[in-house]
DNA sequence: CTAGTGACTATATTGGAATTTGGTCACGCA
DNA sequence: TGCGTGACCAAATTCCAATATAGTCACTAG
């Protein structure tokens, strides 16, 4: 895994070959194959440690984050900022993320529950607070945000709008919130 | 105009050569540069043809629709529908539209111009008639609305989401609609 | 002066042979 | 029995010469 991340990082993951990585480690190529099913497989587990990056980040802005609506900007902010970062500082690794998302992987869609589930969380507690209305279906509540914050969530469509940044996802939070305003 | 239509719908903007579309007309190539300035400005004319048909599909809606909320509702559905029709059924000509998205061209930002302009209108009306609130700055509110529905406006985006059509805009715009909620 | 063009060039694209690469498997060695 | 591999194959990728294409310009016919 190490390896994998040093070479993709470096090199790419289509110009990394997996004898690079074999090599790397001091294994033959035919070993790594008894741990991962294919070199897809890789990129994905690598893939999974960037957006696990990301949704920890997001997380840490929750924390921070005193009322729900606070949490909510501060989520989206640290998931941009993060994912932003990613792209700025370590390109390669985006292209892996933003290809996942493109192929709809298993990482990307797992990330998007991990995400849909803490957008939940916030929900909830904003609505037990009286911050947020209480009439709307809540899964639908959610499932609504994260359509509209795809342009800046999903890696893939994020690149298209890094010009701006931050500007355009704080004012599209915005509108979530006066969207769940009571 | 006529033959680059035929030519990039059947053949695609790549596979057709500009002394293909001076054949098709009886002209020389050379004689094409009088009236555009490169291969890629007749591009944009045909992408703009395109983005004019999607537009007017949304104000069509606006036209059907009797309230406000119902005008957003039919405006957006229309530039959905139309967009995810030319996408089936003219999936060459929908790819002209997508790489403008992705490449800036003028007339991708000219569309996006006009559908904001289009929006206002309907923001303003439901001002007026008390459908919609009106603390938030206008320009505020229409651009964060675009930010949000980039995700299937959008063509480069909206080929990503097309398997959640007609639900995901709809779920979408109902979140719109409660953000614009007095 | 206007409408139109053939001939030309630098760049991009293609085809397909040669090479790499992802992936498998039978096998060796402790 | 379990850790580890060289040798192998089909499919993908690279490479490069041949071709095609976008774009220009001096030019002509009327």
């Amino acid at each position: 895994m190490d390896a994998a991340e040093a070479h993709f990082s470096r090199y790419g993951y289509g110009k990394t070959t997996v004898a690079d990585l074999a090599k790397a480690i001091g294994f033959s190529k035919a070993y790594i194959y008894k741990f991962f099913d294919s070199k897809q497989a890789i990129g994905q587990a690598i893939c999974v440690q960037c957006l696990d990056k990301v949704l920890a980040a997001g997380e840490a802005g929750i924390a921070e984050g005193k009322t729900a609506a606070e949490k909510l900007r501060r989520f989206f902010s640290g998931i941009v900022t993060t994912s932003a970062e990613l792209f700025f500082e370590d390109k390669l690794l985006y292209d892996i993320a933003a290809h996942s998302a493109e192929e709809r992987w298993p990482s990307a869609m797992a990330y998007m529950e991990r995400a849909q589930a803490l957008l939940k969380e916030i929900i909830l507690l904003g609505r037990e607070t009286g911050e947020f209305e209480r009439k709307t279906p809540i899964d639908e509540i959610c499932e609504a945000i994260l359509l509209v914050m795809q342009s800046f969530m999903n890696p893939l469509m994020l690149k298209h709008n890094l010009d701006d940044l931050p500007e355009a996802p704080t004012k599209a939070v915005n509108l979530v919130l006066r969207s769940l305003a009571p």
